[in-house]
RNA sequence: GCUCCGGUGGUGUAGUCCGGCCAAUCAUAUUGCCCUCUCACGGCAAUGACCAGGGUUCGAAUCCCUGCCGGAGCACCA
C-alpha cells in the first residue's frame, strides 16, 4: 500500500488518515508500505523542498516505517517509457487545442482534429515535447478513451503537457515534459506492485480514467477505496496545508507546530503521542461520506497513553495572592497518586499563596490546599483550620491546587486558544525539556523548555 | 447542463453483499453515582440513531422505486 502525498508542507491533522488507515492494514496482513511523492507539478503544485523530510518526520512521529521511499521526479525515464508504449498501441495522441476549445468539443462527445493522428507522428511530435521544444500550453499528449463516453470526465484525458518552470528539485530541474497525477500515478502503482489504493473521492474519477490506461497495457487494476474528506472539530484555523502556510507567513501563527495549528508538528510539540491520533483515525475508517472527526476522541486516547507516567504538579494561571497563617511550612503531596514509589514533592509554604481567582472561597468559608490543609477565608487572608481530611472526605470543603507566592516559579502554558501565564511549583523549573505532567485540575501539558524566565509548556488537552 | 457517490444516536463506527439471532455493536461525548487530598485514572449507570414515503416479503437498517438532503468530478492541480 502506499501514501501518495504532495510535497507541499508539513501535514495537518488530517493527513494522518491515510498512513493511519493502511498501517493498520500492513501491519495485519502483513503487507508492505511506501511513501511515494507525487511531486508532478513544478509550477501550480510547486514542491516545498523541506516538506519531503517534513512529511517523513510526521509519519515517524505517528510511528510507522516507511518500507520504501519514491519520489515521482525521479522516475521521469519510466513514465515517458509506458508513454511510448502506450502511443506504440495506439492510445495517445498529441493535441495542440487550447483548454477551452478541446473542452467544448469534448462536452459535446466530439473529436478533435488531432485525435487522427497516427502512432509514428505521435510518436515523433512526444519526442519533441520531451525535448522541449514546446513551450507550456502549446502541446499535450491526451490518451485516447471513449470521446462519447456517457461520463465527460473520462473523455480523452491529458496523460503529459509543457511546464516552464523548472522543478525545485535539481535533479529534475532540466524537464519541460511533465505527467499529470492520472498517467504518473497509474503507472506508478502498477510498476511498484501496489495491490490497494485509498484515496479521496476527488480522485473517484481516477480509477476509472486509469483504468483506459491499464486496458492497453493489459494490466489489472488494484482495490480501490474513495473515503470522504476529515473535518477535525475544535481548530478556528482552516485545515489546509496552504491556508495554514499563509497564516505563518503573515505572521498569524508562529510556525508549522504553533499549538493553535491543526498540523501534527503541533499535536506532537503538545506532547500528544502519534499512537493517539492514529487509533482515532484508523476508527473513522474507510467511508465514502464526509465525517467529523472530535478532538476528543484523540485527547480521551492520549490521556489513556500518559496518565500514568505523568507527574502531577500545581500550576496557578494569573493567581491571586492571598497571606497564610499558621500550618506547617512545607507540603508533600505525591507525584502520582498511583505511583507511592516515585515518592513525594517538596512545596516550600511561605507568607502567601497563589490561588486562582474562580477557587477563592468567600470570606468565612473553606477550602483545602492540596497536600497541605484546610484554611478559612478571613478578610481576604487565609488561616489554618487543621489538617484533618476528614472534613474533606465527608464534602465540608473543596480540594483546590495551589502554589507558594514566592518560591513559585513563571510558567507559561501555549494552548490552542492562546497563552495562559501563572506561576508553577518550584519543582516544576527543575524538570527536564520533552517530559509530560499533569497539572493537577488544570490538565496535562509538555515541558517544552526552560528558558531565563520561565518555564515554557506546552498545553496537551485536559 | 452531463456524470458518479453517499445518508445508522452530538461525533465516529459495527451490522447492509448472503433479509429474521438488531426494540441495533463498540468507542467517544454529556449527566449522575462510587473511588479519590485533582474536575486525572479506574468502576457503575443513564441519555441518545437506522433521512422520508411507498413497494416486495410471514418478516427490512438490510432488497426495489421515488423524493429529500449532502458530497464529488467534467483542469495543460494533486
Amino acid at each position: 500500500m502506499r501514501a501518495a502525498p504532495n510535497p507541499n508542507g508539513p501535514w495537518h491533522i488530517g493527513h494522518a488518515r491515510m498512513p493511519a488507515v493502511i498501517g493498520e492494514y500492513a501491519e495485519r496482513y502483513d503487507g508492505w508500505f511506501c511513501v511515494r511523492f507525487d511531486d508532478t507539478d513544478p509550477e501550480t503544485k510547486r514542491p516545498d523542498l523541506d516538506a519531503y523530510d517534513a512529511i517523513l518526520e510526521d509519519v515517524e512521529y505517528l510511528g510507522f516505517e516507511t518500507d520504501a521511499v519514491y519520489r515521482a521526479s525521479d522516475r521521469m525515464e519510466t513514465y515517458y517509457g509506458y508513454a511510448r508504449e502506450l502511443i506504440e498501441a495506439g492510445g495517445a495522441y498529441t493535441c495542440s487545442c487550447s483548454g477551452e476549445t478541446f473542452s467544448e468539443l469534448k462536452n459535446d462527445g466530439e473529436a478533435c482534429p488531432h485525435r487522427e493522428q497516427d502512432a509514428e507522428d505521435t510518436l515523433a511530435d512526444f519526442e519533441r515535447m520531451v525535448d522541449g521544444e514546446y513551450e507550456s500550453g502549446e502541446k499535450v499528449l491526451r490518451v485516447r478513451t471513449d470521446i462519447e463516453h456517457k461520463n465527460p470526465a473520462l473523455r480523452d484525458f491529458v496523460a503529459f503537457r509543457m511546464v516552464d518552470t523548472p522543478h525545485p528539485r535539481e535533479s529534475a530541474a532540466h524537464y519541460r515534459c511533465w505527467p499529470m497525477l492520472d498517467f504518473q500515478s497509474g503507472i506508478d502503482d502498477h510498476e511498484l506492485g501496489i495491490t490497494h489504493v485509498i484515496r479521496g473521492i476527488d480522485l473517484q474519477d481516477s480509477a476509472k480514467r486509469q483504468g483506459f490506461v491499464y486496458d492497453y497495457f493489459d494490466w489489472e487494476y488494484p482495490e480501490v477505496v474513495h473515503w470522504g474528506h476529515v473535518q477535525v472539530d475544535a481548530y478556528e484555523v482552516p485545515m489546509s496545508t496552504s491556508s495554514i502556510k499563509e497564516l505563518i507567513d503573515d505572521g498569524e501563527l508562529d510556525g508549522w507546530d504553533d499549538p493553535r495549528a491543526p498540523t501534527l508538528k503541533s499535536l506532537r510539540r503538545r506532547g500528544i503521542r502519534g499512537e493517539a491520533i492514529v487509533e482515532a483515525m484508523a476508527g473513522l475508517g474507510t467511508s465514502t461520506s464526509n465525517v467529523d472527526l472530535a478532538m476528543s476522541t484523540i485527547y480521551a486516547n492520549n490521556r489513556e497513553i500518559i496518565d500514568d507516567d505523568s507527574d502531577r504538579y500545581f500550576f496557578v494561571r494569573d493567581g491571586l495572592e492571598v497571606p497564610l497563617t499558621g500550618g506547617p511550612d512545607e507540603a508533600n503531596p505525591p507525584l502520582h497518586p498511583d505511583h507511592a514509589d516515585r515518592g513525594d514533592r517538596s512545596i516550600p509554604v511561605g507568607e502567601t499563596v497563589l490561588v486562582e481567582a474562580n477557587d477563592l472561597p468567600g470570606h468565612g468559608e473553606r477550602v483545602w490546599l492540596k497536600g497541605l490543609g484546610c484554611v478559612e477565608n478571613i478578610r481576604d487572608a487565609f488561616q489554618f483550620t487543621g489538617d484533618d481530611i476528614e472534613v474533606v472526605k465527608s464534602g465540608a470543603v473543596d480540594v483546590i491546587h495551589w502554589v507558594p507566592g514566592k518560591e513559585s516559579v513563571p510558567c507559561r502554558m501555549r494552548t490552542p486558544d492562546g497563552d495562559e501565564q501563572g506561576r508553577a511549583e518550584p519543582g516544576v523549573g527543575e524538570l527536564d525539556a520533552d517530559e509530560v505532567v499533569q497539572f493537577e485540575r488544570v490538565g496535562f501539558a509538555r515541558i517544552d523548555r526552560q528558558d531565563d524566565a520561565e518555564t515554557v509548556t506546552y498545553f496537551a488537552h485536559d
